[in-house]
RNA sequence: GGAGAGAUGGCCGAGUAGGUCGAAGGCGCUCGCCUGCUAAGCGAGUAUACUGGGAAACCGGUAUCGAGGGUUCGAAUCCCUCUCUCUCCGCCA
């Protein structure tokens, strides 16, 4: 399930309210009704169970079983009734799962209320915006110019919304990728893993991207594989059904992986450039953590992020998602917006959530305080550190000259092979 | 792709002519005892989920021996399907 049953079952109002702040209509009326036949059902199917198991161990007492007939004959017609209540049972049961897998996380109650995105709330900014004796131009612009962005091809190699990275852009790519693991997994404590692209059905289940959102996925033919849309998905897959040691949290993971998106419905959005893609690369930062930590350690994660931002100087804001926008899956969202001079705006390029236990509670991802204490969920969170696709945006709008090349931040020259700017190769 | 072997509790590992097996034994771990430290030794405990009762401690029921079905009064044990792992051959980065 998702939301915690007996929450619901206790608190059914309440949880009821929380929900409707997301915007969308909740109605879990349907809850209670299902809730209730699944425990009649239950009692009635365990009482006859327990009386075939007494009966059935009298019975293997005795040795001449021609005595015991009429038990048996009773046994065989308790269990025919138990077949047709274990049937009934399980299609509740069903509709009952169904019904709570599309229910989305409860927001925290430090999630500010609002509609939509208009009522999301910066929290602050970092850097100043470069001032520029020329008009900045947008990234596609520059990325053609120079010769390392090739729209035109990685359209024809597949179709819209891919590209082709070619010579100083595929290694500033790689660069950033790299640059970002290093500085996570050393400076930030973050354990690097590199898992599958592809998972199954029960990983995207587990994470929230499913059953709801199958349309924004890519979904392979032949095999029930889907192509993973964040690392988030497989990093946190990596403890579905286990219980962890209290002493083992908070267990910090980081990741670089391609994304896959199929951008269902967003026709017509950002056509042009790096922005929207189909494919897209990231460094993701994957937390489990105690609950009591998790606010602590969303914060940590957060400034794990931006530090991304400021050591490439990159100006940006931090704005935290109130009620009708965050995700799904999450209860407490912070997006990092970059400031991008070409588009004269501000654009996404981390977002990083607490899922509370909404997604250890579908993973089944728990921890023991103590030895001796009862497993409870652990709270997940994460958050891009950076989407590397974006930051090359950042860094060809931000850093662009007068000449047309691109300054190189400092902080990457070392993954550049000490270059320092990106000129027009062909001049 | 072809042939074969196997999946048991935190780990190792018993258990296949169906019954008293949630499951021997060992290791590990926890608590206590003992020992001037360490090691050894002794005793007890040590899965999860759902569910009923209880304020709680806790007590009861059901389920779970890879997953799902079947046979049976009764299945870890028999039958079927699937998944995964391992070995050999082929192929391949």
């Amino acid at each position: 399930m998702m939301l915690d049953i007996r929450y619901i079952r206790e608190n059914l109002e309440a949880a009821e309210a929380a929900l409707k702040s997301r915007g969308a209509g909740v109605d879990l009326s349907g809850f209670r009704a299902l809730d209730e036949r699944r425990r009649a059902l239950l009692q009635e199917t365990e009482t006859l169970k327990a009386l075939r198991n007494r009966v059935s161990d009298e019975i293997s007492l005795v040795k001449d079983k021609s005595q015991v007939q009429g038990q048996i004959a009773e046994m065989r017609a308790v269990s025919q009734r138990i077949k047709g209540l274990d049937d009934d049972l399980r299609s509740v049961e069903e509709e009952l799962a169904a019904f709570m897998l599309v229910v989305p996380n409860i927001p925290s109650a430090a999630t500010p209320f609002g509609l939509n995105e208009a009522d999301n709330r910066e929290i602050r900014r970092w850097g100043a915006a470069p001032e520029f004796s020329f008009t900045p131009k947008p990234h596609w612009e520059i990325g053609e110019s120079l010769d390392i962005l090739d729209f035109e091809r990685g359209a024809k190699l597949t179709g819209a919304r891919f590209t082709l990275y070619k010579g100083c852009g595929a290694r500033l790519e790689r660069a950033l990728i790299n640059f970002m693991l290093d500085l996570h997994t050393t400076r930030h404590n973050y354990i690097e893993m590199l898992p599958p692209f592809m998972v199954n059905r029960e990983s995207m289940t587990a994470t929230g991207q499913l059953p709801k959102f199958a349309d924004d996925l890519f979904h392979l033919e032949g095999v029930d594989y889907f192509l993973i849309p964040t690392a988030e998905v497989p990093v946190t897959n990596i403890h579905r059904g286990e219980i962890l040691k209290g002493s083992q949290l908070p267990i910090l993971y980081t990741a670089y992986t391609p994304c896959f998106r199929s951008e269902a419905g967003s026709y017509g959005k950002d056509t042009r450039g790096l922005i929207r893609q189909h494919q897209f690369n990231k460094v993701e930062l994957v937390k489990f953590v105690h609950p009591a930590d998790s606010t602590r350690e969303l914060e940590k994660l957060l400034d794990n992020a931006e530090e991304v931002l400021r050591l490439l100087g990159l100006p940006y804001r931090v704005v935290e998602l109130c009620s009708g926008d965050i995700g799904f899956s999450a209860c407490r969202t912070f997006d990092i917006e970059v400031w991008l001079p070409g588009q004269n705006t501000f654009r996404e390029i981390s977002s990083c959530s607490s899922f509370g236990d909404f997604q250890a509670r579908r993973a089944g991802i728990k921890f023991r305080e103590d030895e001796k204490s009862k497993p409870e969920f652990v709270h997940t969170l994460n958050g891009s550190g950076l989407a590397v696709g974006r930051t090359v945006v950042a860094i060809l709008e931000n850093c662009q000259q007068a000449d047309g090349s691109v300054v190189i931040p400092e902080a990457l020259r070392p993954y550049m092979g000490g270059l320092e700017k990106i000129v027009d190769s062909k001049k």
